[in-house]
Parts: C-alpha cells; structure tokens; sequence
DNA sequence: AATACGGGGAG
DNA sequence: CTCCCAGTATT
C-alpha cells in the first residue's frame, strides 16, 4: 500500500484490510474482488493482485528469507525486498526509496536519470551500511527519515543535516535531484451513461489493458465512437460532469442517466448496496454519487463512500 | 532508459 | 497550478 502513497493517506486503508484480512492465510483465501473493493481508492490496483498472488505462493510454499528471495513474489521490487529482509532476518540491503534516492543526489551533487541514481544510490548506501555499527533496518530507516524529516524535497534544512560536512549539493540542494520536463497534458473526453431500472444499476468490468482493468464502471465511451452520436441522438437526462486527472492525462467524463435504451447486455445489475461494495474507479465513484443523488436521495439512500 | 500505472496531499 | 509520495513491471 505504501508504495508511491503517502502514509497518512494509507493508515485507514491498512487499518480496514488488516481487520478483514488479518492473516496471510485469510488473505490468501479472500476473494479477489473483495480485495479489490477494500483497495479501492488507493490506486494502482497491480498492488492489490500482485499481494493477492504473492500471499498465495507464501502460504503454499512458505516465507522468504533472503532479499533475493523475496524478490521473485510479484510486486515486491528492490525497495520492499531490502526493507523486508533488513528489518525481520538484518540483513545488510539498502531499502532506497523516493527520500534516499534524493539525499544521495543532493550528496553526490548527481543529476542522473532515476534508473542510475537509484543503483548508484544503493551500493552508497550499502558500502556506509556495512562500516557502521549500526543495524541494517535502523540504517535503513535513518536514511529514510533523514530525507522525509531534513532533506525534504522543498525545505531541506541544511543547518540541521548530519552529513552537511561532506555533502557536495548542499550549496543549492534544489537542484539535485534533476527534474524531468513536464510532459504535456493530453485531453480525453468519455461520455458515461449510468444504467438504471427498478432500483438497480448496471456495471461492466473494465477490459484489461488499461486503467482500472478488472474494476467495475458504468458503460463508457469515447466521445468521437459512432456509439456516442448514437446515444445523443436518444437525449437523455444529463447528470453532470466528473474532472479527473491521471498521470499526464486530463479526462472529462461527462455522465447521463438512461433508463432503456443503448444498454449493453453484458451489464451486472446491482441494488445499491451491491454497488457500494464494488471497487470502482474514483471518477466513476463521483459519478454514482451524481446519479444516487439524483435519483435516490428522495428515498433516503447514503451516498458512497 | 523510458513509460504505464491512481489518487491525493501539500505548497 | 506543481511536485511527489516508504515503487514495480514492462517495453
């Protein structure tokens, strides 16, 4: 969960997964679309599948050991290997996260590409590891905080820094490490109509391959599709307009309400409570809040969370 | 080496 | 707006 996501933004999600799924065993057991729905929100739902089949291999063949070893399950990378390895068996393997990477560049004055100052960050910070007396996991973690609490991206305190003496960025620490230029946006506009008879909902699964493949959404269309000029021509009710920004694309969604015509028939039909248990992407989630208020708040319905 | 992959926190 | 978050997998 911590991958690429801020603690504070984590905390209640860990809280809610480690209740319903407090041993590897049930986690492994648990359904994949259960799982799904307690990630739901987080982002970068790979993690969530990649722990799934990760739990399943542990259970079947037994925990890890080495950095190495943990290294095979899917979705433990370089970071969550050595930070798993050096805190529960000591082994000596640098965990370098966003903060490390960063207090070496500022160090080593380094302005490569993430790729080479991410290894080069490591092996600097593994030769200073073994020369310590201090534990990997303390090293680790000391290295860590260091640049969340000191070397921090946009107020590095240099005053404050134990490594100030010998560090060859600490003239103009902002610019290392080097930016990369700013991708220009692209627009997407989807026209998404949201299926609705007798108090149910109908819901596809996204195809795999995209965004938010194997979640559940309202039907969507690419506003250029001969599907979409089909669908205006049936004028229907206009629920609002959701904004959502993802990497460096900026889409517009733009939901209506159909109740018969233009539904696929491959839909799931979901009462409400149903729909609230299904992981859907948080633009389709702003979207079934529009269409809940709209045509449920009369009954006295929550919104989604 | 570069890119896809979410969503949000914070200045 | 911008930058970046206790990264990983794929190309």
């Amino acid at each position: 969960m911590l991958q690429q996501t801020q603690v504070t933004t984590v905390l209640p999600y860990y809280e809610r997964w480690m209740a319903r799924f407090p041993t590897l065993k049930a986690l492994a057991a648990a359904d994949e679309q259960e799982l799904l729905s307690y990630w739901q929100g987080l982002g970068y739902y790979s993690r969530c599948r990649n722990l799934h089949e990760a739990a399943k291999r542990v259970v079947e063949s037994g925990l890890p050991t080495r950095s190495d070893d943990w290294r095979v399950l899917p979705g433990i990378g370089a970071y969550t290997a050595a930070a798993i390895a050096s805190i529960s068996a000591g082994e000596p393997v640098a965990a370098v996260d966003g903060n490390v990477e960063r207090v070496y560049a500022r160090f080593a004055a380094s302005q490569e590409p993430k790729a080479r100052l991410s290894t080069a960050a490591r092996k600097w910070s593994e030769s200073h590891m073994r020369l310590s007396t201090c534990e990997p996991a303390q090293w680790n973690q000391a290295l860590m905080e260091l640049g969340a609490r000191i070397c921090s991206p946009r107020n590095p305190d240099c005053r404050a820094c134990p490594l100030a003496n010998a560090c060859q960025g600490k003239g103009d620490p902002h610019r290392f490490p080097a930016k990369k230029p700013s991708r220009t946006v692209v627009e997407i506009s989807y026209t998404v109509w949201v299926p609705a008879r007798e108090g149910r909902w109908g819901v596809r699964r996204v195809p795999p391959g995209g965004w938010w493949a194997g979640l559940w959404e309202f039907p969507r269309r690419a506003e250029e599709s001969a599907l979409h000029q089909e669908f205006v021509g049936a004028s229907p009710r206009g629920l609002g307009e959701v904004r959502h920004q993802v990497t460096h694309h900026r889409l517009t969604l733009r939901a209506f309400l159909v109740e018969e015509a233009l539904w696929p028939n491959d839909l799931d039909w979901l009462d409400t409570d149903e729909l609230k248990r299904r992981a859907m992407p948080a633009p389709q989630r702003k979207i079934a809040n529009l269409a809940l208020r709209k045509v449920v708040a009369a009954n006295g319905l929550e919104p989604l969370t």
